[in-house]
DNA sequence: TAGAGTTACGAAAACGATTAAGTGATTTTG
DNA sequence: CAAAATCACTTAATCGTTTTCGTAACTCTA
């Protein structure tokens, strides 16, 4: 690797000329500078990013923390999606991502916030299921600039996905296509699911739904099996629900084939919809309708929002991003009409 | 951040002292080293990553290079399964792991190689469409160590999934359930799909299949429009397919669609067979037959193979490991009977 | 008991950058 | 025209480690 040593050698200067030169200080003559930068070009120099970063402390360098036991981030449709967008800002911005989760069975390994100090990340986003995780909040309390994605801690930035909203979207447009019996089936106990679930019983009450105890039941998200088992036992009720809500769309799967053991038909006989608007789902028959979530946004807002945190602290506001999803009307909604229910 | 020489202070001994006990040299007295330990753990000391690469030029960190430009690796799921797995090894191990794609608009970019040279990259991993790219070719010319998934270059490393195999393994399925006019809408041009392609002509051979030529047809990669057209033009000829092989799981969602706008049943009127074993296809209705990738194998290798490398450079040996995959018999091809052929 | 061999530590020079402070030369100013 | 200001650099310290080369203080050996 070529030093600024070696172009200082080589254009006869010294290397704090070189530095300044290339960081395009005031104090170098531009006739110097232009000869330097072509020199370093020619050279092929690059800066030692270890060097600079011990010196400046500024690692360039975002860490991720992605964090779910079962189901490790990446294989996880919604937060790959969130954490590409994520990746396409950060970048543009001139910034890298390193994985800060190391598995917890290493032995001598470091926490979390151990882990960003050592690698000295400008910046930290936590995008996981376990916020409650001690080594988690290890990294919240600290002073490293942190984005939560989907959970809100006070005095952090937070980019949150409108699950009030987006519950309430979705049940008023199944109430709209003439459902009455709505049940929903939630995913395990989090921030999410608690806004959901609050959001499914306050606009039940506004849109006057009767929602029965034995209509709300709970599955792990992604878990196919626990929908399948959910989804009969509510089929098996003397008065079923004529739309089923799943935590997400692919556990919405494990629902849709209870339904079809019973010889049912979607919509016709039974509506069902998501949650995330996974890609594939457009793809599948009866195509789903689910509540697309912008992954695009929630990832790219987080990106911009830690690195104007990195970069100007003090002017940069503590606030939470809220991204808006949007109903998508697949065909998994049977539209009852009014007249049915009056 | 605590460093060595508040340690050293602390214990009233020098920082190479300090140094040389936390890294267990053999010139330091027991005792001192035990005191030493205690005092720096009780400090709350942790090493600086960038201290120690300026001086060791070593990183413990592998640069991953997923390109592509039209479906960044992270939302494919493929990709996305086999970064998992070796994020999983390659952190029991000791590395972490940095992205290196930057996105190519960015003025003043580094490219791929000054990229991984400017972060010290201890190794690269890359696994991406195009193999041709002269950024990723300076890569894999470089010295630094270097795995390969799904692609071969001569004295590099490469982790491959055994699409011959593969492809063999699921035609001589379809054959066996009685099919023998089978036809195969491959992927757009690559190794992988040059592989396949081969292999589909050399099984069909042997099992003494006609393939005629409208039976062969391209599709892009996770491309269910394109897929929704060719199995449109297959069902259309007179002489039409019982079986369709897709690129992958996802592009066959496509073809599925089309096959139902027909009115067709499958696997009643027409089997499917996939590629890829993505974890949705064993969810749906129906159950997609397809070829299931080892990509856990494919991940693990690739993390072991090239720590391995970055590690003992001379007693590594620069091979190419093949990794199987298997048939996932679902329930979308028909069994014929071999009465009906003859 | 002088010399050799160990043992346990320290001094100091790196690694590749940044930056405050200093320094000659030139230009400006009153 | 001398003093001040400006310009264009250089010197040298520093970031937190690692590592080579010393070097005291012992212990052994003959």
């Amino acid at each position: 690797m070529v030093s600024m040593k070696d172009i200082s050698v080589a254009c006869g200067v010294s290397v704090a000329t070189v530095s300044k030169a290339l960081n395009n200080h005031s104090d170098i003559g531009e006739e110097t500078k232009r000869y330097i930068r072509k020199t370093a070009k020619e050279m092929g120099y690059f800066p030692n990013s270890a060097a600079k970063a011990l010196k400046t402390n500024r690692t360039y360098n975002i860490g991720v923390l992605f964090v779910d036991d079962a189901q490790s981030g990446l294989k996880h449709d919604y937060f790959a999606y969130v954490l590409d967008s994520f990746k396409q800002t950060a970048e543009q911005r001139g910034y890298d991502m390193t994985f800060i989760n190391c598995c917890k069975t290493r032995p001598n390994r470091m926490s979390y916030l151990e882990h960003a100090m050592y690698r000295g990340f400008d910046g930290v986003v936590i995008a996981c299921i376990d916020f409650y995780d001690p080594e988690v909040l290890e990294v919240v309390r600290s002073d490293i600039p942190v984005v939560t994605i989907d959970h809100l801690f006070n005095n952090r930035i937070a980019i949150i996905s409108d699950n009030v909203k987006g519950m309430k979207d979705l049940l008023t447009f199944v109430y709209h296509k003439g459902h009455r019996k709505v049940a929903y089936i939630h995913g395990a106990d989090s921030a999410v699911t608690q806004s959901r679930v609050s959001s499914f019983y306050k606009t039940s009450e506004e849109l006057g739904l009767e929602v029965p105890d034995e209509y709300v039941k709970e599955a792990a998200y992604r878990d196919t099996k626990a929908t399948f088992e959910r989804t009969r036992e509510l089929l098996d009720l003397p008065n079923p629900p004529t739309c089923i809500l799943y935590p997400d769309d692919f556990a919405s799967f494990g629902g849709i084939n209870a339904i079809k053991e019973r010889g049912l038909n979607i919509p016709e006989d039974i509506s069902v919809v998501g949650y995330d608007g996974i890609r594939i789902g457009r793809h599948l028959e009866p195509q789903l309708t689910t509540l697309w979530q912008d992954t695009e946004q929630l990832g790219s807002k987080a990106a911009e929002k830690l690195i104007d945190l990195i970069e100007h602290p003090k002017t940069t506001l503590i606030q939470q991003v809220i991204v808006e999803g949007e109903v998508f009307e697949g065909k998994s909604v049977r539209d009852i009409g009014e007249i049915e229910n009056k």
